[in-house]
RNA sequence: GCGGGCGUGGCGGAAAGGCAGACGCGCUAGACUUAGGAUCUAGUGGGAUAUCCCGUGUGGGUUCAAAUCCCACCGCCCGCACCA
């Protein structure tokens, strides 16, 4: 009856029988064992593109199987709305409004994944564009005001001239926008912060805790939060003023024969004041500032520095030594100050070199006697010398001593430095939440009282031109009342960056609709932390940190009772079309309605699982995609050519087993436990179906023997094995066959098909026959053959016999079930 | 420059020190078809050919045994990059 395999058909009326039964929405609570599987929420960009599809047919194939492995799993979806793209869109087609747009791609969107046949909970759908969401992204903010962690500050900032906005350090590139790749200016603005480098210690060391994390993405983020441990050394200048510098190197202090200021460095202007070269450092400087970021960052640009004419004093060795200005040190890190040593710093030594600078050895190798010349920077260990009181000292000793002598004299202190600066949140745009602050007159910086939240975005705006925050020219919303004096005053116009609202989200699913809290307690504390996480490697840095950031802030602030965001984290590789990124300029992108309209949802995830595994990149394939739904096809036509031979035997086949029906069992548990391990032990879902499609090939060779040589049993729990192992792979048609062998209740309420151990064990093996390690002879034995056994066996073999006639027999090694070799001489 | 990853048939990939190339694509031949780009059967790393030889980027090493472990080099990809 069931001719053909009309995927169309059966997956719309799946999905409306999974929708019709709810079979995907969970409960909060449950006897089970939870299991958190979530994937990286999508920007609502207007369609799913094939690495959505990717990132979620691998969640999809993680839930389902936990589902069917017994545990409560909670598999969630949402929508990261607010961004810049829906007010470009806005302005670009005038018509629609960010809203509108944005609401437009979730529907879309939405019914494209259900299109998919992913399990999520509808339910506990979430958007951080919706108020009911971004007043707690504000709540949280105002938390972490209360508590010191928001605060707003003057800084030299990246500020991306297309995009008409500031961005945090992890939104820049090399040195360009990470969004548009516009080359970045700087500019000094007053922003909001949140102070992520407080917790940069506890960022670094719990990294250890992750365990279930890739290297490659903790190695990024470890380097990221860049932890030198160093000290800092004030010295004086004429005017009396501070230069502090920050060294890995203490022990090399006494032998800083100058001193270099960043460009922006606050003193410069002081220091040149009434020098000769004055004029010409303020040029030099004005020239700097005038640079791109990422011509002044390339590391070809040549260093250039300039006397200013004043000098410092160190102030171990009472030494006065020049103040230069130069364009390799950097007023972000450190205090923008660096001293000179050229005897033990190759950059240093070139600078030196360059602009006749004198050098001095303090740093000695233990191997060198006397004076000698330095042709490059010695950075090794050594002895200390030209050191006055420490002379003699080993370095890595001398670095404690140096710091405790500055310590004692009040000249400097031990100190950890971190490439890591804090996080700046400020958005100049419109489409984002609120920052909830009112500036007043009177009273200043206040914060919106919790009980007014949510500052409501208004929607009745008119967006023009890039650059220009309609927030600003909205008397509506700018003018408010002071909630503290009650005088007239004014909201900040400024949006949260997108990442604050993303950091936070996955708690907000375990209760969505909440109205009270942000999250409830006990739920988030039931739920978290996430189990799986998956997504792209893209936000190794950017979300990954700054959602641990928000866990540990709001895990001490006592509202949640995890530290770790997420315990295991899957990151699946690009999807590729002709070795490259499928992109729009290149005309390389192969859309996911066409492979549905082709194939349907349960081809396009087999091939997609089966193509590679998923933390490598994936070439899409048109043949290959065709190859899996040929092997959907030939399951169709298995099962609908038994399904009178089978219609009444018993899921599993009675009392004992002989030849190939025994073969066949056993073949069918091999593959139960094969998937199993390769699901659960690690993410191998390529060789997983791979390992389906071999039973697939045996079965159908089985069916076809006559009737009397096969025990129906045999085939019926073939093709059940074959329907629920595939089941998270391809819902659908696995769902239609399950109904046709004749169940009624859905093949996903369905436990896991377990392997039963004695059906697994063969009673003979293949072992292979060596002679100084290439095969020469195969033998079949009993499973458990002993090595003295195998030995003696293979020894009587004709051909090894003829082989190993009159040679020495070295030495005899036999592994049982594997191979014996025999080396010889 | 530093850090990480990857190099296996015509292609995607498999092999968790033990038969290299599972599974799939493609290709070749045949069958069935009005026809097929549907379906089925057989074959498919290279070279000689009924038994071998050679083969996992290159060169060395460890081992009875290496795609797998170690060292050096080459190539590609990713991240960071004047980090004091």
């Amino acid at each position: 009856m069931k001719e053909y395999y009309n995927f169309k058909e059966i997956e719309k009326e799946c999905q409306e029988r999974w929708e019709a039964e709810d079979i995907y929405s969970i409960p909060d609570y449950s006897d089970k064992p939870k299991y958190y599987c979530l994937e990286m929420f999508p920007y609502p960009s207007g369609k799913l593109h094939m690495g959505h599809l990717r990132n979620y047919s691998i969640g999809d194939v993680v839930a389902r199987f936990n589902t069917m492995q017994g545990y409560h799993v909670i598999h969630p979806m949402g929508w990261d709305a607010f961004g810049l793209p829906a007010e470009n869109a806005a302005m670009k087609h005038g018509a629609e409004s960010p809203y509108q747009w944005t609401w437009d791609n979730i529907n879309a969107m939405r019914s494209q994944l259900k299109q998919m046949g992913f399990s999520y909970d509808w339910n506990r759908e979430v958007a951080t564009c919706h108020p009911g969401y971004y007043k707690w992204s504000q709540w949280l903010f105002l938390q972490l005001y209360k508590n010191g962690f928001a605060y707003k500050g003057k800084a030299a900032v990246n500020w991306c001239p297309s995009c008409a906005t500031v961005l945090a350090n992890e939104q820049v590139k090399e040195g360009c926008c990470e969004r548009c790749d516009t080359p970045v200016e700087r500019r000094d603005l007053e922003q909001w912060f949140l102070k992520i480098t407080d917790y940069a210690e506890r960022l670094l060391n719990d990294l250890d805790k992750l365990t279930g994390w890739p290297d490659k993405v903790k190695t990024m983020q470890e380097n990221w939060i860049g932890r030198s441990e160093g000290s800092e050394i004030k010295f004086e200048a004429e005017t009396g003023d501070e230069i502090t510098v920050f060294t890995t190197r203490p022990d090399t202090v006494y032998g800083v024969t100058y001193m270099v200021l960043a460009p922006e460095h606050p003193l410069v202007g002081k220091l040149i004041q009434d020098k000769p070269e004055a004029e010409k450092v303020r040029a030099f400087v004005e020239k700097i500032r005038n640079l791109s970021e990422m011509a002044r960052t390339s590391g070809e640009a040549e260093k250039e520095g300039l006397v200013t004419g004043a000098y410092c004093t160190n102030p171990v060795n009472g030494e006065k030594v020049p103040v230069l200005v130069a364009n390799y040190v950097l007023m972000e890190y450190g205090t923008g100050a660096v001293m000179g040593v050229p005897a033990h710093d190759q950059r240093d030594f070139e600078f030196a070199t360059k602009y006749n600078l004198s050098i001095r050895e303090v740093i000695r190798p233990k191997s060198q006697e006397g004076d000698y010349e330095l042709k490059e920077a010695y950075t090794g260990e050594g002895v200390m010398v030209n050191s006055g009181p420490f002379n003699g000292v080993p370095n890595q000793e001398g670095i404690s001593k140096v710091i405790k002598y500055l310590e004692d004299n009040n000249l400097g202190k031990g100190h950890v430095n971190y490439r890591l600066r804090d996080w700046l949140i400020s958005r100049q745009r419109y489409w984002g939440a609120p920052i909830p602050i009112i500036y007043c007159d009177h009273c200043g910086t206040v914060p919106v009282p919790e009980e007014d939240l949510p500052v409501v975005l208004p929607l009745d705006v008119q967006l023009e031109q890039v650059g220009k925050n309609p927030l600003n020219s909205n008397e509506d919303f700018i003018y408010t009342t002071c909630p503290v004096c009650g005088a007239r005053a004014r909201r900040e116009t400024d949006t949260m960056d997108t990442f604050v609202c993303s950091s936070w989200y996955y708690y907000r699913y375990t209760s969505p609709r909440d109205e009270k809290n942000a999250w409830d307690q006990d739920k988030a504390a039931y739920w978290l932390p996430v189990d799986q996480y998956i997504g792209g490697v893209e936000h190794a840095i950017l979300h990954l940190l700054y959602s641990r950031f928000f866990t540990k802030v709001f895990y001490d602030m006592g509202y949640l009772k995890n530290d770790e965001p997420f315990m295991n984290l899957l990151t699946q590789g690009m999807v590729l079309k002709d070795g490259t990124k499928m992109s729009k300029s290149k005309g390389n992108v192969v859309s996911p309605e066409d492979i549905l309209d082709r194939y349907g949802a349960d081809t396009a995830r087999m091939f997609i699982l089966f193509a590679a595994p998923p933390e490598r990149d994936l070439e899409w394939s048109d043949r290959a995609v065709e190859g899996c739904h040929r092997f959907l096809k030939r399951i169709w036509r298995l099962v609908t050519s038994v399904e009178e031979s089978i219609e009444n035997a018993p899921s599993s086949p009675q009392g004992e087993l002989t030849g190939v029906n025994k073969e066949i069992h056993r073949i069918n548990h091999q593959t139960r436990k094969k998937v199993k391990d390769d699901l659960s032990q690690r993410f191998n879902f390529n060789t997983a179906v791979s390992a389906v499609m071999e039973l697939v090939n045996s079965l159908n060779q089985f069916k076809d023997l006559p009737e009397s040589d096969r025990d129906h049993a045999v085939l019926r729990e073939g093709v059940e094995t074959v329907l629920l192992l595939l089941a998270p792979f391809a819902p659908h048609i696995t769902e239609e066959l399950w109904k046709y062998i004749g169940y009624d209740e859905s093949i996903h309420r369905q436990p896991w098909p377990d392997y039963d151990q004695a059906a697994i064990v063969e009673e003979e093996v293949t072992v292979v026959v060596q002679i100084n390690g290439k095969v020469r002879e195969k033998m079949l034995v009993p499973v458990d053959t002993s090595q003295e056994a195998l030995k003696e066996k293979a020894l009587e073999l004709p051909k090894i016999k003829e082989l190993t006639e009159g040679k020495n027999i070295a030495k005899l090694i036999a592994v049982p079930k594997k191979l014996v070799n025999i080396v010889v001489k």
